[in-house]
DNA sequence: AATTATACTGCAACATTATTGCATTTATGT
DNA sequence: ACATAAATGCAATAATGTTGCAGTATAATT
């Protein structure tokens, strides 16, 4: 998997952005790159346990300006947080992306691989980045709801 | 304009989905139909004044439900507010919108009447709605930044 | 027009998500 | 080991959104 990555690597991707190798940074990056979804701060703090709120705040702000994660935000408007696909560099994320928020589940799946049709605005607007959101049941959930 | 509707329209509409015609309703109402724009709940509640923050919200969640307006987050993750366009019924939005988050100004242009491309989700996943979401420079600071 | 039932509103309190300032601690280069 | 800059934790505050309940307005009935 693409966004499997060991301890070592996160070392050097904190290095390559002149962070500073801290315990929760870590542990942040290891709990994002082990799930295939997106998730929440709330969440996260959960499972940090004792990493402030506050820092927990910062590090992922940091994380999205360097362009290490992305922010995305769900049915609820609540922001979930995801490792970004390797070609995003900083300040300049990959231009779209494509999000699944299950409506069960509540999962937000990311599927930046998947192949995106270009999307047209109209004359004036000047389009800087797209992203499609969609949402439904995720494959899961569709499982589920069938078999009952 | 299609969505240019007078007091008396806005009335029926109330009728239509069993809402009392109250002032506050009828005010957001013409309120949301006067901007080609996403409106927030606290510019919402700047413009209305005197209405309560919590009736305000449940003006807005009311209108939502029953497909009168639909809610969108911007960049920031705040909700905006917008009048669907007239083939929203009940609990059946139109499938597909898209949305432009001006980076500039942060208004969000609804642009629902633009063709949108179909959306390839990858099997297994079950798609109910789509939303394209498009940031960069509206018509108006496009403009200005090219003076400039 | 008065009465009544229901829906709506406003207030207070609370919940959640996010930010800022500042003192303390930690990481890292020398 | 030391110095410095960065990161953290705590307290306080802000912004956004929700819930309960008492009072008020709407609209149907008579």
């Amino acid at each position: 998997m693409a966004n499997k990555k060991n301890n070592y690597q996160f070392e050097d991707l904190l290095d390559k952005h002149q962070l500073k190798k801290t315990s929760s940074r870590l542990r942040v990056l290891s709990m994002l790159a082990s799930k295939n979804v997106a998730t929440s701060q709330p969440d996260l703090e959960g499972v940090l346990g004792d990493v402030d709120r506050v820092t927990l705040y910062r590090i992922l702000n940091a994380f999205e300006e360097k362009g290490i994660i992305h922010k995305v935000f769900d049915l609820s408007g609540t922001a979930n947080y995801a490792m970004c696909s390797s070609d995003c560099e900083e300040n300049h994320h990959h231009d779209e992306h494509l999000h699944f928020n299950c409506t069960v589940c509540k999962n937000v799946y990311c599927l930046d691989d998947q192949h995106l049709p270009g999307v047209v605005v109209p004359e004036g607007f000047k389009t800087e980045a797209v992203s499609i959101y969609a949402t439904g049941l995720c494959p899961k959930c569709n499982k589920k709801s069938t078999a009952a």
